[in-house]
DNA sequence: GACGATACGGAGCGATCGTTCCGGTTGTCA
DNA sequence: TGACAACCGGAACGATCGCTCCGTATCGTC
């Protein structure tokens, strides 16, 4: 990885802006020449660099996951779990939803080589800041983890259906409340 | 449409069974020539009863909406209106997510000859449900029929994301409620 | 400056899918 | 029953897309 001629470093770090600019704006969706026309190389090129599209989205998209796995680590010593996982749920939200390929990663049933790895981080990040607040009474406890990435990937198809609608988001984390607090 | 040969009548009728099956499984997405192999017609039998393959999907799905339309329009005036709109919610989305043929349908974000005809009706009844649950003080107010619409939308990708998790649907249903009731 | 290794571009392959076309078949009606 | 119109099946077309291949260009080194 580093012993790259200068020319292939540098279309490397080519086909992944455009990739993260492509998969952000169209998702998996967007045809792989395009992509590489974006980043001004060919497609044989970005083969040389990546084995196939899945593998680039992946590149393009681990790195985000984890800064979310990150944010989330950040806060799980916070002092109002209810206050920091609402917060946290929304901006999660506000993020993915002006991301497309964000969306399709998250919304990827079961895949890849995300269960494992940054997916995986992503979740155990999750349920630590679901936990807390479960424990300090403000989040119903009769739901876990997965439950709560379900959700998520319900509100971005509710944003992505209705685009702008925040507060259908505040209408699931009143779902989330305990009740007649 | 009546004029027609017997043969052609009956192959309508296969390939309108066969479409209502394959898509229902396997939503938009099926390729056009399974549907008509399900139907033991050529794909060009097909498209002699249909202008393209989104009529034909429009033709399937038309009259399970108007179905929904229909039984909202029948709940309209009954006793309970909070208890009715939550039913018929908890139903359209157990209906819904049996059949992709339906999801595909709702979450076309803003589509075709939808948006008028057995759409529109189906908002329009579903807007009125929903009223009168606000009114009889059940359901927050500050939600529209078309916020509803895209919760149902968010729902089905719920339900598709994590099969068999009806006690989602539920955080849903109480985020409409109204608080500390 | 020349040479070998490395990387590049983009044409091309194979698969998929919506749609069209046409030679043959079948229903209908006199 | 014969003849014509309507209808059928499925091969073929054109577009799309992921991916590969190979002749050529470029880089690093001596």
């Amino acid at each position: 990885m580093e012993k790259m001629r200068a020319d292939a470093r540098r279309n490397r770090a080519k086909v992944l802006a455009a990739a993260e600019e492509a998969f952000a704006l169209d998702g998996l969706a967007v045809p792989l020449d395009d992509i590489a026309r974006l980043a001004g190389v060919g497609a044989g090129t970005v083969y040389r660099h990546f084995p196939s599209k899945e593998a680039l989205f992946q590149a393009v998209v681990l790195e985000r996951i984890q800064q979310f796995a990150e944010e989330a680590r950040a806060l799980a010593g916070a002092e109002e779990p209810g206050e920091v996982f609402v917060d946290y749920f929304v901006r999660v939200i506000k993020q993915a939803s002006l991301n497309r390929a964000i969306c399709d990663a998250l919304a990827e049933s079961s895949g890849h080589a995300f269960k494992a790895g940054a997916g995986e981080e992503f979740r155990a990040a999750l349920a630590e800041l679901l936990a807390r607040a479960q424990a300090s009474g403000t989040i119903r406890p009769d739901i876990d983890g997965d439950d709560l990435r379900a959700l998520i990937v319900g509100c971005l198809a509710v944003e992505r259906y209705a685009p702008g609608s925040a507060h259908l988001v505040r209408v699931v984390i009143d779902g989330l409340r305990t009740r007649a607090g």
